[in-house]
DNA sequence: ACCACATCCTGTTAGC
DNA sequence: TGCTAACAGGATGTGG
């Protein structure tokens, strides 16, 4: 599922080859895809024919890509999505719902979940989507995560899935980050201490730097502009790791639901207590041996 | 304002 | 072997 990194390795790709090209025809828009536009399916049609590509961007999980008329192409590539530039010979995959014709090449949107979006935006592109920070971006840091979970009763496995507050984290990433953290997926989130606050910043900011440099985790779907894979699947420590050995304590890795979403964790590493609770444990343990 | 849960969708897999 | 049911989860809408 394309997460931060992921849409990060195929906008760079994108933001490299699509520039000055021009879309010749809109060849194809499945109209069910267009979700929470301010414009229709036929409106987009008009305003990408002849337009050209300017630069492509990234905010949290979704691309933008900016044409020369004033606006820009909004593509969200949900669970299944996949945005490939290939050959306008190679034989286009079922689930394609959109296709731009550029001349020799298309850029082409295949979701066959349809859980993706097309829409259109215009600046400020920022206001009508709702995200929060972006985790790269130089705005992040322990102190403005401790303050944006401040007084959050939800757990914190749940607060790094919601997008108006952090952008770009998905299932993967936001069990990779907790348990680089080591802390417990169903810790309330304005619960955390400021140091595990801090620890968890740099954690999520490390995992997403480092698949990244994998370009991106290819669990099921995922693969980038080229339509090749990435390779952050072979380094991840808890996601689809359930019943498998922690790789720093060997202990089984679990998988519980939460919020609906699958949480894998290290339940040894990963103590779902407080650390002044845990503290008072060991202490209570020693007592009592005593 | 915040939170929990249902909803959309279809390929894959588990179970009978 | 073949069918059905459960499962996966992005963002959003609803109701509490």
């Amino acid at each position: 599922m394309p997460e931060l990194p992921e849409v990060e390795t195929i906008r760079r790709y994108l933001n490299a080859s699509l520039p000055h090209w021009q879309v010749q025809a809109v060849v194809h828009l499945d109209e069910r895809m267009v979700k929470h536009s301010p414009v229709g399916p036929e409106e987009i049609r008009d305003r990408l024919t002849g337009a050209t590509f300017t630069r492509v961007e990234r905010m949290g999980k979704f691309l933008l890509l900016s044409m020369s008329t004033n606006g820009a192409l909004l593509l969200h590539l949900g669970m299944s999505g996949r945005l490939v530039l290939e050959d306008s010979v190679v034989p286009r995959q079922r689930h394609t719902h959109l296709v731009l014709d550029l001349g020799s090449r298309e850029l082409r949107l295949v979701d066959p979940r349809r859980f993706g979006r097309i829409a259109w935006a215009t600046r400020p592109y920022s206001q009508s989507l709702h995200l929060g920070v972006d985790p790269l971006s130089r705005r992040f840091s322990g102190q403005v995560l401790y303050q944006l979970l401040a007084g959050r009763t939800t757990a914190i496995k749940t607060a790094l899935l919601n997008q108006q507050l952090v952008a770009g984290i998905g299932n993967i990433y936001a069990d990779e980050a907790l348990y680089a953290a080591r802390i417990h997926p169903a810790r309330v989130a304005g619960h955390l201490t400021r140091e595990e606050v801090d620890r968890l910043a740099r954690a999520i900011r490390k995992v997403l730097r480092v698949s990244l440099a994998h370009r991106g985790t290819s669990f099921s779907d995922y693969v980038d502009a080229l339509g090749h894979p990435g390779a952050n699947q072979y380094y991840l420590n808890v996601y689809g790791r359930e019943q498998l050995a922690c790789r720093r304590c060997k202990n089984l890795i679990q998988r519980e639901v939460l919020g609906g979403r699958s949480s894998h964790f290290c339940p040894r590493c990963q103590p779902q207590l407080p650390p002044a609770v845990t503290t008072m444990v060991e202490q209570g343990a020693r007592h009592a041996e005593i």
